[in-house]
DNA sequence: TCTGGGGTCCTAGGACCC
DNA sequence: TCTGGGGTCCTAGGACCC
């Protein structure tokens, strides 16, 4: 018999924490709404009630409820981040195993724990209400998948008062049978569609099958949630989180960008956001990746969406480097004749800071460093202002450079790389 | 001049998650 | 008029190199 796993998830998380400093909120229909209060991203219990969905583009739920329009506010990602510590804070003191899944769900361990697992379990409820504010439901059973279906039903049935256990066989089976697929972790639309085309057409018919079969028709991703299904833990709990393979930095535009300057300065300022988080998780970049796009919700404007990856010449962490590779990606995609409505930098191949040996800068006298700087400086000018300080760009010793460590197919040229603030487009060319 | 296999990289897209 | 952002994993064709 493994160890019970639970699985924490606040409820209706982002507008749970606009409700715990804004009393006036609670108790009605509220939404939280994307970037550019585009669409709809959180729903209080009272806005699922009024069937507002999740991406729901916010001018048609105020078409289509005109007088019952909930009250909404725009997202707080600071707020939510330290709302969010401050529940996994709490939940660490209720188990030494914990995995830090999303912002607002987390993976707790229960080995030791078997004989007092619902007490264990209102007891963390309530001092995390008790603490911050923020509602949760736990979910008990023997794999986190299985925790994941526990915790939905903990969160639908009025009975369970926010906490289910669930490790009775027959329990399993009578929920399992009650679910469409799609409420299965792993499991969306179209592997739905192609189960159900096999005949299969809940969880527990999924259950029912066998394994190996599942891994020869689909994926030994599907395979495992099947064996999830039947008991057999088979996603670890994953304590210290992986390091991350990509970062990304997007936006969309409130209005349609057609300036190359104004898109230049966009993704300058995505390259140096992302490259601020790459250093913060003590990280560095292997390459760069910058796309752009027009409006696909405008089909009458001609469409048009490209990306463009540059292998830096070594592995940096280096904002002023990000920002003029970014710069350098970018010149190479752009064509004026079209609308954009969002672009974005994608940091690639990314490994341990520790174990680059170097970003860029080994000394800030060294030539390299100087012509950053020069290139930092042409930028600015380019741009009337500070988009780039050198702060910002991390033009600091403590990096020594080390090409011997690199890969070698990092090997596009720095000063070529250097010179993009004043190279012409040309088509084709990067 | 013709033949071919294997490997990596780039670009693009799909499916899934929160 | 108005349609999110940040991730993972996988696939596939063509370019290019050896």
């Amino acid at each position: 018999m493994p160890a019970p796993v639970a699985l924490v998830d606040c409820n209706n998380f982002y507008a749970s924490c606009e409700r715990v400093f804004q009393p006036e909120l609670r108790g009605v229909p509220l939404v939280v709404l994307s970037n550019n209060d585009g669409c709809v991203i959180a729903r209080s219990n009272e806005a699922k009630a009024l069937g507002i969905a999740i991406g729901e583009p916010w001018h048609m739920v105020r078409e289509r409820l005109g007088a019952k329009i909930p009250r909404m506010r725009s997202s707080n990602y600071t707020l939510y981040g330290d709302m969010s510590a401050r529940v996994m804070r709490i939940l660490a003191d209720f188990t030494p195993d914990l995995e830090l899944y999303s912002i607002d769900e987390a993976f707790l361990g229960l080995a030791g724990f078997e004989q007092r697992l619902e007490t264990h379990a209102r007891m963390l409820r309530q001092r995390v209400l008790q603490w911050t504010g923020i509602p949760v439901s736990v979910g008990i059973a023997a794999t986190k998948t299985l925790a994941k279906v526990a915790n939905h039903r903990a969160k639908k049935d009025q009975a369970c008062a926010g906490v289910c256990v669930m490790l009775d066989g027959a329990a399993i089976d009578a929920e399992l049978g009650r679910l469409p697929l799609t409420d299965i972790w792993g499991i969306a639309g179209r592997l739905a569609r192609r189960l159900a085309s096999l005949g299969i057409e809940t969880p527990l018919a999924l259950k029912q099958t066998d394994a190996r079969f599942i891994r020869e028709r689909f994926s030994v991703t599907l395979e495992r949630t099947v064996r999830e299904l039947q008991g057999w833990p088979c996603i670890a709990l994953e304590e210290a989180p992986p390091d991350r393979k990509t970062i990304i930095a997007s936006r969309s535009f409130g209005r349609m960008v057609t300036e190359r300057r104004e898109m230049e300065e966009a993704v300058a300022s995505y390259a140096s956001r992302a490259a601020e988080k790459m250093r913060r998780q003590q990280l560095a970049a292997g390459r760069i990746m910058v796309f752009v796009q027009t409006d696909p919700f405008r089909p009458q404007d001609a469409q048009y969406a490209r990306e463009r990856v540059l292998a830096l010449p070594v592995a940096t962490a280096d904002t002023g480097i990000i920002i003029v590779a970014a710069h350098r990606a970018l010149g190479a995609i752009w064509r004026p004749e079209f609308h954009y409505k969002k672009a974005g930098v994608m940091l690639l191949d990314l490994v341990k800071a520790d174990r680059v040996q170097g970003g860029l800068f080994d000394r800030p006298d060294s030539a390299r460093s100087q012509a950053c700087m020069r290139a930092l400086d042409k930028l600015n000018r380019r741009f009337g202002r500070d988009t780039v300080s050198y702060a910002a760009a991390g033009v600091r010793p403590g990096w020594s450079m080390q090409r011997g460590s690199l890969s070698p197919r990092y090997t596009t040229n720095w000063d070529e790389l250097l010179t993009v603030g004043d190279t012409p487009h040309q088509p084709g060319r990067c």
